[in-house]
DNA sequence: TAGATTGTTAATCGATTAACAATC
DNA sequence: TAGATTGTTAATCGATTAACAATC
């Protein structure tokens, strides 16, 4: 229908940190930057930044570079931050009321309705201005409700089993905290895994490789700064 | 001086996950498993897991396939779980009491021995049977004690700074929960970023995708299961 | 032994980098 | 205009998949 150029993952992984980036510029008053030197400041590479920008269109300007204002609003449009998707919170422990509090659900595309959770101790009681409910009444709300997405922030045990009737409710996006993978079912939905212990596990597995020999390559490519003959790095 | 194989990221990024489904196996009872049993499981390919172990060693057997708890035990070695490498934590906020609550630092490698924070409310208080340490005492802390790893749960104003005192105390390793990104500074230190504002994004860009029919690739390659006439789905 | 499944090499595929014509 | 910097194509590099001989 449209142009449908398919985007690849590793594309879409670096757009939220091209925002950053470029949020972090327009908020010191830059008002242009050419790829060369923001790939410079985020330890990457003007080709790679042009390529990537352009899989959606050609936002800058021969000669001048990119307007940082308008690369922005293009930015938050393609990664649909003014989207306000209606999203539940599933379990309000320590973890759950820390991502409540950390993260700033209403400028990165989402609009908090519900939080739910199983412990009597914990339900009724205020979180972020939500009073917590109770999940037995999770299949009843979301049937009216109809929320969008979900943030799963549950011990495993309960979190496959709440998952199915989220997914049972028309839920087609999952923020999963737990430790176990959801993205295998549901292949209509979308998610996104969020593993702090296997995050800690690729630290300690990087800082044993750098202290034997046996060395793990870094990242993509090591950026090679001014070691080039090309235009590109002048 | 050894084999000294270089290791891709790619690969390593996989590996935490190999150890968690493969715990799970040995927990349920499971002795053994082919490659083609364990990537079905985990929605991957055969190829890749007999690849991505061997870049280690020859753990398996032919015609029997990989001992399970022998396996785990490798990968343990390989992750470097056993290192108790002593880390602080910096931040005792929200968001760093969660991290600290849910995660288990002591089964991942590491062995967590103080805890920091600026806010004169939160200093002395009992957090996980530690007392909240004076952010200004860090140096100091760090000069006698010599931790080699940081949990940064800091706001993105004073983690520079905090980090830069903690690399000069001889810190190379970094878990980073800060808003900015540590790991183009300190050369010979190594970094894993936790960025929830950039995997919110990224769930919403790709909820924003798969609405439009701007389509994105699934990730890697999608995986055909029995779309194959090879051996290995057999 | 025959069957199964690995370790490993070769082929394919995709992502990154380089280069340069287009153009502001 | 001349200089700068993009958009885009081509070349390179790396990662994944396929295939199969080795071998348990």
């Amino acid at each position: 229908m449209s142009k449908s150029k398919k985007i690849s993952m590793s594309v879409v992984r670096r757009l939220p940190r091209y925002y950053r980036f470029l949020l972090e510029l327009k908020n010191s008053g830059v008002y242009r930057v050419s790829s060369q030197v923001l790939a410079e400041k985020m330890g990457s590479s003007a080709s790679q930044i042009r390529q990537d920008l352009n899989c959606f269109g050609g936002f800058g300007q021969q000669g001048y570079g990119y307007d940082v204002p308008k690369l922005c609003d293009e930015l938050s449009s393609i990664l649909g931050l003014d989207s306000h998707y209606s999203a539940v919170l599933l379990g309000a422990g320590n973890l759950g009321r820390a991502v409540l509090n950390h993260v700033d659900f209403a400028s990165r595309g989402f609009r908090l309705t519900a939080v739910f959770d199983s412990n009597p101790a914990i339900i009724g009681t205020l979180i972020n201005g939500m009073t917590v409910l109770d999940v037995s009444t999770l299949e009843e709300y979301c049937l009216s409700e109809k929320p969008q997405a979900a943030v799963l922030c549950l011990p495993k045990e309960s979190a496959e089993q709440v998952a199915d009737i989220l997914y049972g409710c028309g839920v087609r996006g999952f923020w999963n905290f737990s430790h176990y993978d959801i993205s295998m079912k549901y292949s209509d939905a979308v998610s996104e895994n969020v593993h702090l212990n296997d995050s800690l596990m690729t630290l300690c597995c990087c800082m044993t490789a750098s202290n034997e020999d046996s060395q793990i390559k870094p990242n993509p490519v090591k950026h090679r700064r001014g070691a080039s003959k090309t235009k590109d790095k002048a």
